[in-house]
DNA sequence: AGAGAATTCCTGTCTAGACCAGTATTTTGC
DNA sequence: GCAAAATACTGGTCTAGACAGGAATTCTCT
């Protein structure tokens, strides 16, 4: 039988024709960025040499994009065996931060993919972790948050339509809701309370974070309040299990 | 006149050759690393050209070590004029971060390059600002904190000897005093009050910092407070005026 | 059938150019 | 003396290999 490691993923191919005038390496990064987010953590990439081939480049081009994969942390390359497409796991810890900041922080371009939102009255158990009275008008807002463009969590949270008035229309689909709720409102929130469970992601779910359905997710309940301690935000999030880890200090003394 | 654009710096001859073993392109990326930070920002360096026949090597060689240099921020390429020291001037916010945990986020490895402590009798202005009586046993610890080995801000800094007992022992010299503070007393330090000043380093100063006697720095005195509004720290520590700039937010509702 | 050798494939590292476009310097002509 | 042209230098991009060492696969011999 022929010696096949693999197969290069079924790609048009004319995807691999770079003739939009950038420069060829450009192109080679930007087609192996969408081959490494359509594939999953620890799959075989083509090999250089295969890559230069579809490409018609050299070599040395094609692993000058991939180094820049590497450095991003979207590929392992491993001598004598090849390069692995890689998914750095998430971590999220006890540290205080929107997800925008947290997305920052990892070098990644926070944004979301659907925005959906409204006021409406607070049904019973919202109202309850917000304490507000079940009925009086909130904000709820849901959105696909990204990261570079690729979906990581299901976010959906509360506000009081009371102490944030005209929210939703001052908040943009990619805007941070914890800048915004600062420079708006003043409201400067750095502390919350979280319970993690597991959860199955819906097919709708799935669906919206481009996962198979009923993948297992974290779901995320949180209360976040404010300098005065005042309940601001509850929220019920869904972070791909795949994609996120939780750490988390465990002591006698829970030094918060 | 002959063209001339620069000299190569007066380096050593031997510098350029590899002969540890490591592979050249590494070697060379150390050399240049070293190369800048012996630099002033802005200057120019040797061309890729020059360098590549100083280091025995091939421009490609020479060009992917600076290409890491460029990406984390310490040169700047310009075609056609030359490639540029850039030390990326660290912006100190308002944002309440340790040392360390600035670095850290900067890409950067914190350290720090002496470290003197001693635990003293309070001066009258440290007792002042620390809440104590003057003549109490207070830690004093002083230390040139580094960013990737360079010398970057002196710090000193004082806290109670009641409150944190055998403080001193359990510092590293490399430590972050907040996580100690943290981790070995519960302490936790989110919000501090900040003056910031011009002062001229002294000769003694300016050594440790490694830079030009005399040159101004940031003079920041520092009260930080735990979350039960106690102080907890008194600093003065004096920040490179060259490396730093002061960014805050100016407005007549001051959202703390 | 299994073990060891050989072969093949992989990434890692490097060389030695070529050509392009931008910028700086020098030369030439008025 | 000055402006324009020519020249030289810069980084940017790319090609086309060579060789080394690690890992996987295939082949050969017992």
């Amino acid at each position: 039988m022929s010696r096949q490691r693999h197969e290069v993923r079924n790609l048009a191919p004319e995807i691999f024709t770079a003739d939009d005038g950038r420069p060829k390496g450009r192109h080679i990064k930007d087609v192996l960025t969408t081959l490494v987010h359509a594939s999953r953590d620890g799959e075989l990439l083509p090999s250089e040499r295969v890559l230069a081939e579809r490409f018609g480049a050299a070599r040395m081009t094609v692993r000058n994009a991939m180094d820049e994969l590497e450095s991003q942390g979207l590929v392992r390359r491993v001598a004598g065996r090849g390069t692995f497409v890689q998914h750095p796991t998430l971590v999220h810890s006890e540290i205080f931060r929107s997800f925008s900041e947290d997305m920052r922080m990892r070098g990644m371009v926070p944004g979301a993919k659907s925005y959906r939102s409204r006021t409406r009255p607070a049904p019973r158990d919202v109202a309850a972790h917000l304490g507000v009275a079940p009925g009086v008008p909130v904000h709820f807002i849901e959105r696909v948050r990204t990261a570079d463009g690729v979906p990581m969590a299901l976010e959906r949270t509360n506000l009081s339509a009371e102490r944030f008035p005209a929210l939703l229309a001052e908040m943009g689909r990619d805007d941070s809701l914890y800048e915004v709720l600062g420079k708006m409102y003043g409201a400067r929130l750095e502390t919350a309370e979280q319970t993690v469970s597991i959860a199955r992601l819906s097919p709708a779910e799935a669906r919206r974070l481009e996962v198979p359905d009923y993948e297992p997710a974290f779901l995320v309940e949180r209360t976040a309040v404010d300098t005065m301690g005042n309940v601001v935000e509850y929220g019920r999030s869904l972070y791909r299990g795949d994609r996120y880890a939780i750490q988390m200090h465990v002591s006698r003394s829970a030094s918060r």
